[in-house]
DNA sequence: ATGACTGCAAAATATTTGCATATTC
DNA sequence: GAATATGCAAATATTTTGCAGTCAT
């Protein structure tokens, strides 16, 4: 989708172009998403660091435009933790790894080889979604225990 | 795991082997994940099928006894609906493919490419598990929705 | 007898539904 | 003004927790 955070007025073009209506909520938390671009927030982180700026907001609405968001392609749903929903306005083909040291979830910019088979068809089943989800040590975690265990061993 | 379905003699040895005690209600849960390799049952359809076998059978056991089998890796955990975990006993590498249309989960018997990267890294992450999910129309709902606009087509 | 396992009830968490009110074009 | 969207409260679904009782060695 839209690659550089764009302004209320563009984002509102942005919905009605999509047959959607720009009404308050749905431009702030497309706004919202888009700002935290690779964070990959839950239902509930949006509606709490929302509903600071623009009370009264419910999370019954948040759940209802993330929703529609994912129906018109806008933005995609992840369930990689397997708790809970997280959502990413970041739509380019990519996938996701979820770290089991610090939780935190990392956008891999792999394009998935299932998708080069032909024309959309794996045994064949058309596909029209695909995510890959791995799990594991990320980068960072792993640095940090190196560093833990090399000034242990100094000591 | 175990490929052929074992008496409960030999799931009770495999048990032992892996340093789980083997229990009645984890003998039955591992013969019935077995038997029902393929399905991806919920943990409330074990629980609904098995407690009419093996009562009383607790909810919560079968939460502690899928739990513990997925540490050990007897089983795997799957995320793909993101709204209830699913279990599957085939732990060859595979991946999942879920239906839209008609719910199914089904499994792909493909290697996933990430596998193969040095020594399990991807960009860096070291990779502990993959899982592919893909989503679309499966092969069967392909097919019967055809049938359908040909018998339309007809009248 | 010790430690581990099970099961009930209650709590916690995540999500959906029904309906009255409000907003957008 | 008609259609659609929002928000509250309550309902539902899923999973976890605390604890008492039970089982196996």
């Amino acid at each position: 989708m839209i690659k550089i955070i764009s302004n209320m007025g563009e984002l509102k073009k942005f919905l009605l172009g999509k047959g959607i209506k720009p009404t308050y909520q749905r431009l702030e938390i497309l706004y919202y998403m888009l700002k935290k671009m690779n964070s990959h927030p839950t239902v509930d982180t949006i509606y709490e660091e929302l509903y600071l700026k623009i009370p009264p907001l419910s999370k019954t609405t948040v759940y209802n435009i993330l929703k529609s968001f994912v129906e018109k392609k806008i933005i995609s749903a992840i369930t990689i933790t397997g708790s809970e929903v997280r959502y990413d306005a970041n739509i380019t083909p990519h996938h996701h790894f979820l770290c089991t040291k610090c939780g935190r979830i990392i956008d891999l910019d792999l394009k998935c080889p299932f998708e080069m088979q032909d024309k959309n068809r794996v045994l064949g089943h058309r596909v029209e979604e695909v995510h890959g989800y791995l799990k594991g040590i990320c980068k960072e975690c792993l640095k940090r225990r190196k560093n833990e265990i090399f000034k242990r061993n100094k000591n």
